[in-house]
DNA sequence: CCAGACCGTGACCACCTGGTCACGATACTT
DNA sequence: AAGTATCGTGACCAGGTGGTCACGGTCTGG
């Protein structure tokens, strides 16, 4: 697949270029790429029709970008991540990825929107070739922090790294998709939220939980001795 | 929220009610509730638009009415597991859950479509109730299953079962749902998939390891012993 | 002061949307 | 056999869709 590149849209005063950004990343969480309208957006934007469609060619080139530039700011946080705790334990780390993700979601709630959409659904144009990339990058980067995790000893050697990534993915998503439906719709639909679902109360908590689930299943227990 | 009954629709033939049903499962799971047209399905469906809406009043009446019949087996199929495995040791069930979720994806995809569309976005005509609803439902399950564990004492006595259960729907449900997309879509925009994230080549291994991670993380080390 | 390049505008297009309803066929009752 | 109730049909509706393009304004270079 092609990346389109949308010059004249690049070259517009940063202000509008972040106010258009920010309504197509509204409309297309909201209600997902079929759905989202055209009219609605730009009326939101306050540009006219005609614009956007001179910036982006299509609907779908549209949501091509919107939907690269939110996988950009996904990849520079687990980036940053990755980076700046190199040299310390795996499940610190670990800990500090859900508290990344936690933060983008609440931080760049609109961001997340659209990154749940095609996370889950691939409700995408070019169908589930999104959803692939974007669950392939975040779980090759998780496979590079447990294959660190093996090298220093502290995981079991015998994990394999492949799946075990997949399963830790599975949580991470699904922990953070529910603290962002949370934050989205903190009164309405949810009369159970105070079932235990709800890990915008006590995130910290929920956050040491889940690691200490993956310590236990996946900590090189020769090494760290008697628990 | 009411829950609405369609006796029109219910008096049909069956073979008929059938058809009717699979090409509303199949408009609604491809393009979720928004982007689905009704005039798609009753052309597929070899219906007049007008019995449609007979039927179900309105779209988001059919939506209601797919939406339920799919979770009832969905909850069928659950219930199924739970009863004829009540004397087994907690790691055999959750192993038959993680097989009976296959067997679903795999024999009604349909179903699977959009009890995952739901499950994932909250594509539905009254947002997130039905994906509370959903969630709430399976994670019940499970923690029905652990607290029988604990009381067996197979699992860890201190063990919260309301967040385990979280944690362990889901990777139950990424689980599935990869296995679902393999399944639906086995050579189109998937060049990732011999990467490792594909489950449905050797399932058996993969539910065995994931069990093997949860028992890792879960057990009760007193009672079995030395580790 | 003009020519020309550039650009946003919004009326307009063909098509599709969910939903309606007068009509004709069919089936049941008397 | 006639009358009546029930039902599926599909042309039709108002409104929305993604997308286009002639137009008029603004800016630049000569």
């Amino acid at each position: 697949m092609q990346i389109d590149t949308f010059p004249r849209f690049e070259k517009l005063e940063p202000t509008l270029r972040h106010r258009i950004l920010d309504s197509a990343l509204k409309e297309f969480g909201r209600f997902g790429y079929g759905a989202a309208s055209m009219n609605r957006l730009v009326k939101d934007a306050g540009i006219s029709k005609g614009a956007i469609f001179k910036y982006f060619g299509t609907k779908a080139g549209l949501f091509d970008y919107v939907y690269r530039s939110s996988l950009e700011e996904v990849k520079e946080q687990l980036r940053t991540v990755r980076d700046s705790s190199g040299t310390e334990p795996f499940f610190d780390r670990l800990e500090k990825v859900l508290r990344a993700g936690l933060e983008f979601t609440t931080h760049r709630p609109l961001s997340a929107a659209i990154y749940y959409r095609v996370i889950y659904t691939g409700d995408a144009p070019h169908g589930n070739h999104f959803l692939s990339e974007i669950q392939g990058t975040s779980r090759r980067f998780l496979k590079t922090l447990i294959e660190d995790g093996v090298k220093k000893g502290e995981l079991r050697q015998e994990i394999d790294a492949e799946k075990t990534a997949f399963i830790i993915q599975s949580v991470l998503d699904r922990f953070l998709q529910a603290h962002y439906l949370e934050f989205m719709a903190p009164a309405i639909d949810r009369p159970a939220s105070r079932e235990g679902s709800d890990p915008s109360s006590g995130s910290e908590k929920w956050i040491r939980e889940i690691a200490d689930l993956f310590r236990n299943g996946l900590e090189n227990r020769i090494r760290s001795e008697e628990r």
